[in-house]
This record gives C-alpha cells, structure tokens and sequence, in this order.
DNA sequence: TCTATATACCTAGAACTTCTAGGGAGGCGG
DNA sequence: CCGCCTCCCTAGAAGTTCTAGGTATATAGA
C-alpha cells in the first residue's frame, strides 16, 4: 500500500518560493515552513525538491543568497528576492491564473451544454 | 527569439482528458480540439503531450479505445472512460482544487499579516 | 490532375521538476 | 549523554511535457 508519488506542487514551486520572500528574507527551511503554514498545512514542501529549487532559481539571478545566523542561533543561508525576481513572479503569478482560469473552464463545461461554442 | 518552453499543462493533463471524456467518447484529435475550445484558447494542446498521455492513461485503465471513423470520414480511435476513469477524475479534481486553495492562501498571503500564525 | 490544407495518428529523445532516500552538523532540553 | 529539531546538501529515479520530426487520407480548389 505504499504511496508511489505525492506529486503535488505541479511545478508551482518555483512561484512559491518567490512569494515567500515578499515577505522577508529567509532561509530555506524557513521558506518550506512558512509555506506550510501559510497554506494551512495543505501543501508538504520536501527538501529534496526545496533546496535544488532553491539552486536553479538563485542560478537564473531571481533570488541571491547570504550565509548568517537564524534566529535559533544556527547557520543558515538567507535568500532574498531579486528585482529580476520580482518580475517574474509577476510573470509566474499571472501564467498561473491563466491556467486555473483554463482548467476552471474545462471543469466546469457540462456534458448536456457542449455545443462546441 | 525561439521561446524555450511553454510547460503550460504543469501535470493537469491527465485531468483534462478525463474530464473531456466526460462528455462524450472522441478521438485524440478531438479531445485536444474540445480542450482549447472549452479553455477558450487559453490551453493549447501539443500532439507530442496528448498521444503519450492518452496512452499510459489507457494503460492504467481509466480509459478504453476502439477504432472507428470520424465525422470527416478518417480513421480515428475513440475513447471513453471506464468507471475506475470516472473514480480517478474526481481524485484528480479534488486534488487539483486542493492545489489551487493552497496556492490562493499563500498568493493572497500580505507581507504585513505576516505573524506566522 | 495536382496541390494545399486539415484531419488524425505516432515516436524518440531532450528538458525539466519532483520525489526518494539517504547523508552531515550543530544547538538545546531533559 | 541522548534525542530531537533545525538546517543544509546530494545522487539518482520517476514522471510529464515539449520539440521535432514522421506517416496517411479526405477533400477543396486551381
């Protein structure tokens, strides 16, 4: 009965992760908690899928990273968004409300109204 | 000025071919026409997408397929959904709006408001 | 007849993201 | 001292989507 995948972000990672830094700096475990919580616990962030998303994103100059102290007195790399990040979760914000708009549409087409129009 | 990657789909694909059997068994042609109509042309459905998906969904027996002709008098392999197809479409979309309140909450989220609470 | 267009199906492999399943180190409370 | 939580990291598997081709047929129009 093991569960083979959760595969739940669907690729919205990217886009979470830059959100969470509009709020503050933070680090990476910090970023995967306040999501988390910010999200009422639906979504579960894994670190393997964190910290290399957290890589490619500071690889193409969105967020830029700073090694300092966390608040428990740990060392911890603090990211903080990019202008260039800035934009693209504008970017990411809105590909995303296109696509819940599409799928929306779709699911909400009834069997008995679907003259083609 | 080549755009890399659309990536538009981000896994709802599955979802979207089940829901469109939905309403009437069709070919593969045919659901990925009825797609971008019901999107409003939001969605566009790559061929290279539709074909693998169709079949490793008929694989796993949500969907069934016969051969017959269509309305232009062609060939073509119409679907429909088996009863574990229709079972896995609401899971689908379930989760799939689970997804959406999640990243709503956290999109929504205001720097200020930002008491982890 | 010849050609263009739309219909309809198919495939290999690249690109990419996420997950599994580990690993390590340090601070702190009991 | 030990367990737990915090915090970071990685390799490789698994999965989906896209690119970029290919094939074949029906039909309309020149």
């Amino acid at each position: 009965m093991s569960e083979p995948r959760a595969e739940l972000l669907k690729g919205t990672l990217d886009l979470l992760i830059l959100k969470a830094l509009t709020v503050a700096p933070q680090h990476g475990y910090g970023v995967a908690r306040w999501l988390e919580a910010s999200s009422r616990e639906l979504l579960h962030i894994e670190e393997g899928s964190l910290y290399p998303a957290l890589y490619r994103i500071e690889r193409r100059g969105w967020i830029r990273s700073e090694w300092g102290t966390s608040e428990s007195n740990r060392k911890a790399k603090f990211y903080h968004l990019t202008s260039k990040g800035r934009s693209r979760l504008q970017e990411e914000a809105s590909g995303w409300e296109r696509l819940v708009e599409a799928v929306t549409l779709i699911l909400k087409t009834q069997p008995t109204e679907a003259g083609q129009g």
